[in-house]
RNA sequence: UGUCCUAUGGUGUAAUGGCAACACACCUGGUUUUGGUCCAGGCAUUCAAGGUUCGAGUCCUUGUAGGACAACCA
């Protein structure tokens, strides 16, 4: 019986397993490489827990790097988020952020190889002419009538590229491969292009940015990276990944490429994330509700749920869409064994305790959390006058399987007492506004000697040393399961109107007056629930609920 | 009418030619001062058809289905 329950090696791990076997590499290294032009969101995570995880597991290093190649989309804003992000996820890249940026000398040097090699020229021709020669996938493209241009012609024009001599989009530099290939990517694919925008770490140094393709595999080389993981819609590129290594002769990092992480019930492209962040359908790519990093932290799950859900996620190359429940029970099993118990009423209804006496407060001690005994317990007040879970009271019991208050039920007060309900209080629109009940005396917890048995347990704050908050409920942001998967609808229209609810006169036990970000209680039947970062005042804290309690209960 | 990738329960991932496993979801029942947790059980003969083999989810062939690829994006 080996203690060690070992997981079997998905098939990027076995490749590594194979070349540290081999001999063909000592050591590896991987890398993450984000386009710093919108926030990291949990498919981010999935390929950040892989390429950390990789390394970590056969004892290699992985370096961030930021694919800076395109100034009119990039900021750091979004350096700084995806630092903090990865960071809080709770990994560390080697040494220090690395950037594309920083090669743009090396990645010119190696164009003007291309060039003297007789592998690339300049183009004059515009994009929609280019567009037009460049064939379909089912048809070969034509010539570019500058294809034959000599070196030293290339090599002239190019430099005055770089010298800023020609206007945007008036002329492009490409790789000399064959525009019959069956193969697009391998159609002639441009390297450097004419941009004259503010790079947000180069400035105005250039006014030529390379292409993806013309850097990332560059990048990976430079850094001897040795297994460059990039999800499927790169397969394509692999040809011309491994063409330019060949004709640049630099180290050959090989490029393998695995399923992204697709969430029903979500979006996961940047640009429809941006679009609700600038339509304001969202508080920010931190919304709770948004499936950024930033939004699930914001939102109280934490980094060891998120790692936990990516490991059962599973990695493979056909195509998949994970059930958001899964991600909901990565945060649940976590956060049962970590949160305090604590209560919380959402929607109060007062019930008053007829035999109790009047002005009379005792403190009662309850268990912090029945999971983890070393988190100990608290003391909490009770009194004549709690207040109950408007859910938690009907007028008439609707039957057997019914375990709450209604008119001469009798329920235990979690940590309290048992009661019984001996009636009622209405408005004239028929809201029950006053519950009330007898309790036994010689049922309190721990020493209850009542012998009165009682199914339903139900939660309460005592009203005067209640604390006023503000919890907030959300919801799926999306109704449908594929928002961004069908054909003749916007993924807009499928938003969901309830995904946020705001509740502004919940009663929560005192103890929580003192909650701090960051803070993940159970609220006893309810749910988990988080301290809002931007929301929250000294004193005055904003909770989150992060995911409801997993409900067993099924009627009839 | 191209090239490449993929096909195992409702979902995802295993099984590396030898009794289809694990997790989530769902359904039963038990425990419980949270209708939570926990515990026990149930739920697929692997896209199709041929072939190789003592033996095929796994190898071969041919289909079928799904996905990717024609931004001066990454």
């Amino acid at each position: 019986m080996s203690e060690t329950t070992e997981r079997s090696m998905h098939f990027i791990e076995q490749i590594i397993d194979e070349d540290l076997k081999s001999g063909k590499h000592q050591t590896i290294v991987t890398r993450f490489p984000p386009e710093p032009n919108g926030y990291l969101h949990i498919g981010h995570a999935k390929s950040i827990c892989l390429n950390f995880g990789l390394a970590k597991q056969f004892g290699g290093k992985t370096n961030l790097r930021f694919d800076d190649t395109n100034p009119v989309k990039e900021d750091v804003s979004y350096v700084n988020s995806i630092l903090a992000d990865v960071k809080w996820l709770g990994f560390e890249w080697d040494s220090e952020p690395l950037y594309t940026s920083d090669y743009f000398e090396t990645l010119y040097g190696f164009a003007v190889k291309l060039i003297k090699k007789g592998l690339a020229y300049v183009d004059d021709q515009s994009a929609e002419v280019i567009a037009t020669q460049k064939g379909t996938p089912t048809e070969p493209g034509v010539n570019s009538p500058y294809r034959d241009r000599s070196i030293e012609e290339n090599l002239e024009l190019f430099s005055q590229m770089r010298e800023g001599k020609f206007a945007e989009g008036s002329r492009i530099l490409r790789a000399k491969i064959d525009m019959g290939h069956s193969n697009m990517h391998m159609r002639d694919p441009f390297l450097y292009r004419i941009k004259f925008a503010t790079h947000h770490r180069t400035g105005d140094a250039w006014c030529i940015y390379p292409m993806y393709d013309f850097a990332h595999g560059q990048s990976d080389s430079l850094e001897e990276i040795t297994h460059s993981l990039c999800t499927l819609e790169f397969e394509v590129h692999r040809p011309l990944y491994n063409w330019l290594i060949e004709h640049l002769e630099i180290y050959p990092s090989r490029q393998i490429e695995f399923a992204r992480l697709n969430l029903n019930y979500t979006i996961m492209s940047k640009r429809k994330l941006l679009k609700l962040v600038e339509d304001n359908v969202v508080d920010g790519w931190d919304d709770p509700r948004m499936p950024t990093i930033s939004g699930l932290r914001r939102r109280g799950y934490t980094p060891e749920s998120i790692v936990n859900f990516c490991d059962r996620v599973g990695i493979a190359k056909r195509n998949n869409v994970i059930d958001v429940s899964l991600l909901e029970f990565s945060v649940r099993e976590h956060l049962n064994k970590i949160a305090p118990r604590v209560m919380g009423v959402l929607h109060p209804v007062k019930l008053v305790i007829n035999n109790y006496p009047e002005g009379k407060t005792e403190m009662l001690p309850t268990i912090n959390n029945p999971e983890d005994e070393s988190m100990g317990s608290r003391e909490i007040p009770f009194g004549r006058e709690i207040w109950i879970e408007e859910s938690d009271f009907m007028k008439e019991s609707p039957g057997k399987k019914y375990f709450r208050l209604a008119p001469g039920t009798t329920v235990r007060l979690k940590s309290a007492y048992i009661v019984t309900c001996t009636g009622f209080e209405e408005n004239e629109k028929g809201e029950v506004t006053t519950v009330f009940c007898d309790y036994f005396e010689n049922s309190k917890s721990g020493s209850d000697v009542s012998g009165i048995k009682s199914k339903g347990v139900i939660h309460w704050v005592e009203c005067e040393n209640a604390v006023d908050g503000e919890v907030r409920l959300y919801d799926r942001l999306f109704n449908d399961e594929a928002p961004d998967g069908q054909k003749d609808k916007d993924f807009m229209e499928f938003l969901n109107p309830d995904s946020l609810q705001v509740l502004t006169h919940c009663k929560l036990e005192p103890s929580l007056a003192n909650a701090t970000v960051g803070q993940g209680f159970q609220f006893q039947r309810l749910g988990y629930f988080s301290v809002d970062s931007k929301l929250s005042t000294p004193g005055k804290p904003v909770f989150n609920r992060t995911v409801t309690l997993k409900d067993g209960w099924k009627k009839g």
